[in-house]
DNA sequence: ATTAATTTTTAGACATGTCTAAAAATTAGT
DNA sequence: ACTAATTTTTAGACATGTCTAAAAATTAAT
């Protein structure tokens, strides 16, 4: 068997960490193939393989958990990924809808020390451009204590902290609209139609969407 | 046909751009297998689809030569490859014998944003940590103009400017013997029989066997 | 100019990762 | 509890890139 793990391994790994880690059930065949953008025999053609690492535990037709070993090198990829979001924003003029595609490309480059030595130049950040916290070298992640903007009530105030949806066509929403990560908003009134919500950011005022608020974390100031 | 190139046929175009780049002639099928680590049976097959791809010209039993379009990406390749490799030793505190490993990785993700950027951050570099020449935007590259350690003649100063070979071994050897890019030479003596010769460099005294001094680009110094 | 040695190609196989179509198992609906 | 719908798996195929062993072509040697 080969010992080395493969771009492909490493994508799933990671597709059924980000899958598994909102809920605690076991991860469908199916939702890795709308993940990966693949079809469902390769799935559980790949889930074998996967398991036969003992990098998930897999029972057929009842979906996967990731191992202990196989949370492990999701997690470290992840590192990677948002490390080299950082450094794309940070150092080389990238803006935060730019990064995703070529992080997906870096984070698949071995080497310990490309690793630990990123993270020293970028001086151990904790988040990436997204409001996304880099797990630490031991694998631990701090995990999104900040609620949604959906849930913010009348004339209560709150920072933006991150984006749960960082889709291109959302992160360029937000730019249009002024809208970037320590924003300060205030909501000022909510529509109980349609759950669309007032808001009051550096003076201007703007009307957004429920789409919108359910898609931004962020963090209540104490009254 | 796919028109994404792989990973794989870009290694193919380095390995026979550095094989042709010395001498003007047909590259052999044996030497693409030898530098690649694979068989000549797995070349053929290989260049017959780069063949296809109007990336090289081929002719059976006859060997390879790049086309241009084959050159350009080689180039391109190339000139991510040694980017990187300034980047590790700038930013990154990488020796210079252990950045070809992670830049043969780095050198493979595509973002013209990337490169055009990654070049501007480290300030249009021109040489590598090896001394190499970096190709510019447009894949021009400027040529070794120096000679070799082993041409210089007695009592004749020269600079070291660059590294034939850039094994590991061999660099790991330099940096023992304290002889780094820029380093000042002086030859005292050749020793006739075995080609050895003595040099002067920093005060210190040394001998080194014609294997080194054949390894070593220099720049004489006007006298 | 033949034979011998070397290089290169072909043929057939295999590993990885993917797909479609069909079968099997599970879940949902009444 | 039994269909019906959905999900998942299997079977067989294909593309990429590799290999070994044998055949074909080229080069070297006398």
């Amino acid at each position: 068997m080969n010992t080395q793990i493969s771009q492909t391994e490493e994508n799933y790994l990671k597709a059924i960490f980000s899958l598994s880690h909102s809920q605690n059930k076991a991860v469908s065949t199916n939702s890795i193939a709308e993940k990966l953008n693949t079809k469902a025999s390769s799935v559980t053609d790949m889930i074998k393989k996967l398991s036969d690492k003992k990098w998930v535990d897999y029972v057929k037709y009842q979906g996967v958990f990731l191992t202990l070993e196989g949370k492990k090198i999701a997690v470290r990829i992840l590192r990677k990924h948002r490390l080299w979001e950082v450094f794309l924003v940070k150092h080389l003029d990238f803006t935060w809808d730019e990064v995703h595609e070529v992080a997906e490309q870096l984070e698949h480059v071995k080497s310990e020390k490309l690793t630990q030595q990123l993270d020293a130049y970028l001086e151990y950040p904790t988040h990436d451009p997204h409001g996304d916290p880099i797990p630490d070298e031991d694998g631990n992640i701090a995990h999104h204590k900040e609620i949604m903007l959906s849930a913010v009530s009348c004339n209560e105030k709150c920072t933006i902290m991150g984006v749960k949806d960082s889709s291109v066509a959302f992160l360029k929403y937000l730019d249009s609209s002024g809208i970037q990560l320590g924003t300060l908003v205030e909501v000022v009134k909510k529509e109980a139609f349609d759950q669309s919500m007032h808001i009051l950011f550096e003076g201007k005022k703007r009307s957004i969407s429920q789409q919108i608020s359910k898609n931004l974390f962020v963090k209540k100031h104490r009254q």
